[in-house]
DNA sequence: GCCAACGTTGGC
DNA sequence: GCCAACGTTGGC
């Protein structure tokens, strides 16, 4: 099964409030290519969850994949921050999944130690001025980082 | 279909 | 908070 990687500020929401909830819809996706992948994603597949704008950004833990990709209902919210009024229900453009909390990693493994592996150097996440926020995620890329920082 | 203007992301 | 990078928009 493919594996990914999700950005998220924790200021708007983090793996903490992740664990709190257990599950969670993966809202407010505005970009095509990001959308691609959400729609290729399938249930049980595990992602890293990656904390970006602050400090030490990096993979933070792990969660999974609950539902298959649908309608962001918040597309058609015109009180919703991602609210887009030229998608329209009969056509909707954008698409979340769920996401179920599985585990914190024992520390952040930070985007500066994530450029020392072999296993990312072609990866987008390590590329200046990369901004998708879901990436796939190759079983080396999981390994090595599992295999660095354990779930606690 | 080009490309300047604009808005957003995200490291720093 | 700054600003480089880059995706999107829309006039032409």
């Amino acid at each position: 099964m493919a594996h990914w990687l999700l950005k998220t500020e924790p200021e708007a929401f983090s793996l903490e409030d992740l664990r709190l909830r257990q599950t969670e819809p993966w809202d407010g996706i505005r970009n095509y290519q990001a959308r691609n992948f959400l729609r290729a994603m399938q249930i049980g597949e595990e992602v890293f969850i990656y904390h970006s704008r602050v400090p030490e950004p990096g993979i933070v833990g792990v969660a999974v994949v609950a539902s298959k990709a649908r309608p962001d209902p918040t597309q058609f919210d015109p009180q919703s921050k991602y609210f887009d009024p030229r998608s329209r229900p009969e056509a909707p453009r954008w698409d979340l999944v769920d996401i179920s909390y599985v585990g914190k990693l024992a520390r952040v493994l930070t985007l500066e130690e994530l450029r020392q592996f072999p296993e990312f150097s072609t990866s987008q996440l390590i590329r200046k001025g990369n901004r998708l926020s879901i990436l796939p995620i190759d079983d080396a890329q999981w390994h090595a980082v599992l295999s660095r920082v354990p779930l606690v």
